[in-house]
DNA sequence: ATGACGGTGTGGCACCGA
């Protein structure tokens, strides 16, 4: 089955280029954010009719989250549970497969501006938050995948100037902790699972023609539980999206992993 | 040091993102 992480940046404006994506690359799973819009604007039926089921978690304006999935997605859960949030930023759902459940959780992580402020001092309690969450989820389901857009690069190969950017937003110390303490409780980047080209990135800013000069940063990710590391295939990042009119600023991450496909 | 680009809102610029 393959499961997909994209990021993007308002469902009104994104929805023909995401149905367009889900006809080339027909995944079992959809991970989006930042959805910036409420669940009654969500076109949960342009989406049906594509194929795909929604697990929505909408805001106005900022944030929202949703999963959409070829088979229908239960113990449906919004945000993180003991970590009380105004904003809507993590869904998690189960889907049953051939192989058994797994468990979907689809998070967009706080930008946290810059060391020092209010925002950061929120983004640490939030990832300490998912942290303790997670710990007892993956008891609970050991086949367990997060993915979503983190914002934070988990190391210098993640981001195109390593020096300039030493231990500003997205690249400091105590956010790359962070990130390591999510993977210290049995999770996996399944992109470094394989091989990959150099200077790999899933979001360029729309500013100063990013893109053309691959000036990015890898913050999109999709963690694997230690019970299906071993399943993992592959696991891509699709740049092509951000050739579109009208991009997002971030790219679809896509993993496919050995379970049998969902029907 | 700043802004550059793009999305949203009850707007004519401000806020936010990364």
């Amino acid at each position: 089955m393959k499961i997909a992480t994209w990021n993007i940046n308002s469902l009104a404006v994104r929805l023909p280029q995401v149905l367009g994506w889900l006809a080339a690359n027909p995944v079992d799973a959809l991970c989006l954010q930042e959805l910036k819009l409420s669940d009654d604007k969500f076109p949960r039926d342009a989406l049906a009719a594509a194929g795909y089921q929604s697990a929505v978690f909408g805001q106005k304006t900022y944030n929202g989250v949703a999963i959409l999935s070829r088979t229908p997605a239960r113990n449906v859960v919004k945000n993180i549970v003991g970590f009380p949030d105004e904003q809507s930023r993590v869904i998690a759902v189960t889907l049953d497969t051939p192989q058994g459940e797994l468990r979907l959780i689809n998070g967009y992580f706080v930008n946290g501006q810059a060391p020092g402020t209010d925002k950061f001092a929120y983004k640490m309690q939030w990832l300490d938050g998912l942290c303790n969450w997670l710990r007892g989820e993956l008891l609970a389901h050991p086949k367990l995948v997060l993915a979503g857009d983190f914002n934070i690069t988990a190391d210098d190969r993640d981001t195109y100037d390593p020096v300039a950017l030493r231990e500003t937003i997205h690249h400091t110390t105590e956010e790359r902790q962070h990130l390591n303490a999510l993977l210290g409780l049995g999770l996996n980047d399944a992109f470094r699972l394989f091989e990959q080209s150099e200077k790999s990135y899933s979001w360029w800013d729309y500013r100063e023609f990013a893109f053309r000069r691959n000036r990015g940063l890898r913050i999109d990710y999709i963690l694997v539980s230690d019970a299906l590391k071993p399943t993992v295939t592959s696991c891509v990042i699709d740049k092509l999206p951000r050739k579109n009119e009208r991009p997002s600023d971030h790219v679809p991450v896509v993993a496919e992993l050995d379970l049998p496909s969902i029907k």
